[in-house]
DNA sequence: TTTATTAATCAAAAAAAATTGATTAATTGC
DNA sequence: GCAATTAATCAATTTTTTTTGATTAATAAA
């Protein structure tokens, strides 16, 4: 059995969960959903679908990815899904320069 | 034919690019392999494939993605390849916070 | 109540990425 | 020259991710 010291062992666990945070970002489409989200401020699937040209059962797949990742949060208000940026994890993540990109002010 | 703004057209251009970089990123090992490299300031391939208990192949795989993505640099001295993180790159996309993990001071 | 809308989920297929083991090429040391 | 070392690349396989079209469930509107 292979020893590991402790440090070691929090790390792989810090890497871990950004894998899966860099893994909802490195999708070209995933980037613009959150570029619109950001420029409209709260959009439901209805929307999206329509501004970027994809079926709903797609967007509903990225959506979740990127609401796992917890780059983006979800409020459902009757029939319809809002969904908005996870301002705080995204500033958390990425640079200020690229941070930019999904800022609306 | 469907129209496109400049604007959207750039803005797509830039998405595909950090697209590449975020995939890079988005690996457990890569972030391991990254962490590496950090610390020992500078390693090659059999190093790390002793450190990080990996095939050559593997390793040498891995390295080209980071490499393609401009997280690293390469260097080669007669047999040996010796790696680098390419740190102006990896402050441009990554957080403060997220930078340190990758900070050898 | 019936019909339409919204969106999540599912299963099958397609596409992309990672692993594996082998080959190749270049360099070093004897 | 010859053997050993280093690392890139290749082809085949496996694994993971994405796409697709359909089904389901919940709400809203007629």
């Amino acid at each position: 059995m292979k020893e590991m010291p402790v440090k070691d062992i929090s790390l792989n666990t810090t890497f871990q969960s950004y894998q899966k945070k860099f893994k909802a970002l490195a999708d070209e489409r995933r980037l613009q959903i959150m570029y619109e989200i950001t420029q409209a401020g709260e959009v439901c699937v209805c929307d999206l679908s329509e501004t970027m040209d994809l079926p709903q059962s797609k967007l509903s797949y990225h959506l979740r990815i990127l609401l796992d990742a917890q780059m983006i949060l979800k409020e459902t208000r009757g029939t319809w899904s809002y969904y908005t940026l996870n301002d705080e994890q995204v500033n958390h993540i990425l640079s200020e320069e690229l941070c930019c990109l999904f800022r609306s002010d």
